[in-house]
RNA sequence: CCCCUCGUAGUUCAAUGGACAGAAUAAAGGACUUCUAAUCCUUUGAUGAGGGUUCGAUUCCUUCCGAGGGGACCA
């Protein structure tokens, strides 16, 4: 149940101001009651009448509605507020949701979210940590919303970077294809970057091997193929070390090759694209933007050019509603010219094109990561460390505990300290590499929160209660046995699916965490002063019913942002 | 020179234009004979500078200062 959406649309009903762009919340205080609206402010405005009167003739209005009297048992208006009491048979009959089943839409709507994105020939690295993991929760976060979701990772395979990789390879490779590993592949493009800074001719030499692959020669098609299996395979490696939601697409950039180019000739015969300086470019001066160039000089298609094609392919074969590009800031020029191109000559008629963009991560100088100033830290060492940290501590913690369900605990902490580094921030701000702030445990973290799941199945345990993952079944009569700390409890964890529509319309996963961190910081406040196993049986089953409850929502909230729980640690 | 993102406690981060700007960490003190102390409870501390719009600005506009990133043949 989305509670602020659904009060909202009753309010428009009842005072029919369905055009008045005002916004219903959670109360941050429950002093202010339990939701509360803005909607005197303005409507005041409009009206340029006083906020404060007009708060109280709409409590009155609201108050003599049977019907919204159903859901809210006390209004109240308060300095231009009005504050809502929600009705507790409501309450009840929210909590007893299931919320772990997907959320069904009227009419199935399609998404396609494009992200991670590496470049065939290196392994992954620290710079692809956001968008993979920021992507992922986007992911899940629409599947649980009950959308289509198509994942793709546009894989950068083609074009001046792929003829340098054949060119690396022919130049200094003693091995075969068969015996190569991306961790030769990628010691001989670091050999040949190098060597092109005083040699130029290697700079030559790679782009005769692109024309030559661009010309399907049968060798250089050939050695191509066996660097994008072996990338892939290594990409593959590292999703499954993060626990990231399979990839259903990895089309890479030559996949739209033969699309591009019929879309370029389209963009010539219309006009909107001309020749300049030999080279093919889109004038954006309507727009504001410099002109995007899209075919150089030697004739040979650019990152913009494949990304046209891309829309092209997306929208024909499966229709979406909406695109997100999960991609850094630093791109933001480019998708600002892509999305322009795309409105001047429509690619496709009703796809909402994103770019959710982020902050970069800077290394230990402030600086952008680069391969070549040899800053360059593998996304592999990242995961080994943080599980090796986590290892440590949970072998202090547990000294008897079997070496395999150390592990288990060092994987799910681990991994789960690092992505809640990054999806419990996600504002755009640049975030600077550092160990210790990335594979935190402690404090608001993601050990944080797993730790009070873990203390909640313990309890479970004691008590001797199966676990209810799926729903738990709560009556009005219950909430007689709560204190206020209990009664703000509950009213927090029914506000699951609203922060996750919020999450899913703004692309922003740190909602959820922020919100689960919450949770967790309210549970762990009541642990200390509220027994369940030693309470009477009928408080104490009121109170495992209130810590299914904050199980559920923990493990779903956490889900969703792709880190695991534990019911030991 | 132009464009994008950003500037909040000592440090790392929060805050759909809203009710006293929240956490974490660091510092000081306190709480385990009862469900896991990876925890809880106290205390100290912040919106880069100046204008403007608004009933109300960390948020929007503008000027300046500072950081990072882009700006036609890399992606």
């Amino acid at each position: 149940m989305f509670i602020a959406d659904f009060l909202k649309g009753k309010l428009q009903a009842i005072l029919n101001v369905s055009e008045c762009d005002f916004s219903v919340f959670p109360s941050g205080n429950s002093k202010f009651g339990d939701y509360a609206t803005n909607i005197a402010f303005v409507l005041a405005k409009n009206r340029s009448a006083s906020p404060f009167a007009l708060a109280e003739d709409l409590k009155k209005e609201l108050e003599t509605n049977k019907g919204f009297c159903k859901f809210v048992s006390a209004i109240e208006a308060k300095s231009g507020y009005i504050n809502f009491v929600l009705h507790p048979a409501w309450v009840a009959h929210i909590a007893s949701e299931n919320i772990q089943a997907a959320i069904k839409q009227r009419k199935k709507k399609t998404i396609v979210v494009d992200y991670s994105s590496p470049n065939i020939g290196k392994t992954l690295a620290i710079a692809h940590i956001r968008s993979t993991i920021i992507g992922d929760a986007l992911a899940r976060i629409y599947m649980y919303m009950g959308w289509r979701v198509i994942t793709d990772s546009h894989v950068g395979d083609w074009g001046m970077l792929a003829g340098k990789l054949i060119a690396a390879y022919r130049t200094y490779s003693k091995k075969s294809l068969a015996q190569l590993s991306l961790e030769d592949i990628q010691d001989l493009y670091v050999r040949f970057t190098n060597g092109e800074e005083d040699n130029p001719e290697l700079t030559e030499r790679a782009k005769q091997e692109t024309v030559k692959l661009q010309r399907k020669d049968k060798e250089n098609m050939k050695i191509w193929r066996a660097l994008v299996k072996i990338s892939i395979r290594e990409f593959t490696d590292i999703y499954a070390l993060l626990g990231t939601v399979p990839f259903q697409h990895q089309y890479g950039e030559s996949h739209y090759r033969t699309l591009a180019d019929s879309i370029v000739k389209d963009l010539v015969a219309s006009g909107i694209a001309q020749k300049s300086q030999g080279a093919l470019i889109v004038p954006l001066d309507q727009e504001k933007l410099p002109p995007a160039l899209i075919q150089k000089t030697d004739e040979a298609f650019l990152y913009i050019t494949s990304d046209l094609g891309t829309i092209a392919f997306r929208c024909k074969t499966w229709r979406p509603d909406a695109v997100l590009y999960v991609v850094a800031n630093e791109q933001a020029l480019h998708f600002e010219q892509l999305f322009a191109i795309n409105r001047l000559h429509p690619l496709d008629a009703h796809a909402l094109l994103v770019h959710v963009k982020f902050g970069m991560m800077l290394g230990f100088d402030g600086k952008k990561f680069s391969t070549r100033h040899g800053s360059f830290i593998s996304l592999r060492d990242v995961i080994s460390e943080a599980r090796e940290r986590a290892y440590t501590i949970a072998k202090k913690k547990n000294p008897t505990i079997s070496e395999k369900q150390l592990r288990t605990i060092a994987r799910v902490i681990g991994i789960g300290a690092i992505k809640y580094n990054d999806l419990s921030q996600n504002r755009n701000t640049d975030v600077l590499f550092d160990w210790d702030a990335m594979l935190s445990l402690s404090g608001n973290s993601a050990p944080y929160v797993q730790y009070t799941y873990a203390r909640l199945s313990s309890i479970c345990a004691k008590a001797k209660a199966k676990v209810k993952t799926k729903k738990t079944t709560w009556t009005q009569k219950d909430f007689a046995l709560f204190d206020d700390a209990e009664n703000v409890l509950l009213k927090k964890l029914i506000q699951f699916h609203d922060v996750v529509l919020q999450a899913s319309q703004e692309y922003a996963p740190n909602y959820i965490a922020n919100y689960v961190y919450e949770v967790a910081t309210m549970v762990n406040a009541w642990y200390e002063t509220h027994h369940v196993v030693h309470a009477g049986p009928v408080v104490q089953s009121v109170r495992l019913k209130l810590v299914a409850q904050a199980m559920t929502v923990i493990k779903m909230g956490l889900g969703l942002l792709g880190i695991g729980v534990l019911s030991r640690m």
